[in-house]
DNA sequence: ATTCGGATTCTCT
DNA sequence: GAGAATCCGAATA
């Protein structure tokens, strides 16, 4: 496999977003690596994008990341609680993004790490990493990662799926952004489909 | 199957 | 001092 590297990453959030799709994220922790596939993203866009931190071009110290180059790692805190992995994308100044919704493990030593993480009473798998809060604490990812870059193939990175795999991508309405107004309805959630991962499925 | 509320703390006004 | 790009368990039906 090999690490995919920032040009990939510098384009509009939407086509990184749905390039993402099927790609092979690895954490690396301890000298080990662990394997989980992409199946759920969100893009947003940008200082016009109602749902997006950056919305009016507002600069914070905690929305610096998504600033930067594509392929800076962007993680905040929501609800006090969980993390959220965002990717940054295209130019430097333009302060686009991709979160990552759902994950799917794809061997079971993968499995065993993410589990071990975030020790569950549900039976099923699924419930390990079907949501953006999970996928971070499943993949012990916290602030600590936060403004790295995805590029420099340490600690996390992403790598070419299978070749020939083949899916189908569903266009649905992001999750959970009422304040957004007319942009709660842009088609900016990307998923698989029948990936039984996918946090939320379009009825 | 679906609804409901509580958890918990960082960030910006 | 408010509110947040969420999750989970409990209660109801």
């Amino acid at each position: 496999m090999k690490t995919i590297d920032r040009t990939f990453y510098v384009d509009d959030g939407v086509t990184v977003a749905k390039k993402l799709l099927g790609k092979i994220m690895v954490r690396e922790e301890g000298g080990q690596a662990y394997y989980f596939k992409i199946v759920e993203t969100e893009a947003y866009m940008g200082i016009e994008d109602k749902g997006a931190h950056v919305f009016g071009n507002k600069k914070t110290e905690r929305t610096a990341p998504l600033y930067e180059i594509g392929g800076t790692i962007y993680i905040y805190l929501i609800y006090g609680m969980y993390h959220c992995l965002n990717v940054a994308a295209n130019e430097v100044g333009v302060p686009q993004g991709v979160l990552i919704r759902a994950v799917e493990p794809l061997d079971e030593k993968s499995l065993a790490y993410a589990k071990a993480n975030r020790p569950i009473k549900s039976k099923k798998i699924v419930d390990l990493t079907n949501g953006p809060g999970k996928v971070c604490k499943a993949l012990n990812i916290d602030k600590s990662l936060n403004a790295k870059s995805v590029v420099d193939g340490k600690r996390l990175w992403i790598e070419e799926g299978e070749i020939d795999e083949g899916f189908e991508i569903v266009e649905a309405k992001r999750i959970n952004i009422p304040y957004a107004e007319e942009y709660q309805d842009k088609l900016w959630r990307f998923y698989i489909k029948g990936n039984p991962f996918v946090s939320v499925i379009e009825k």
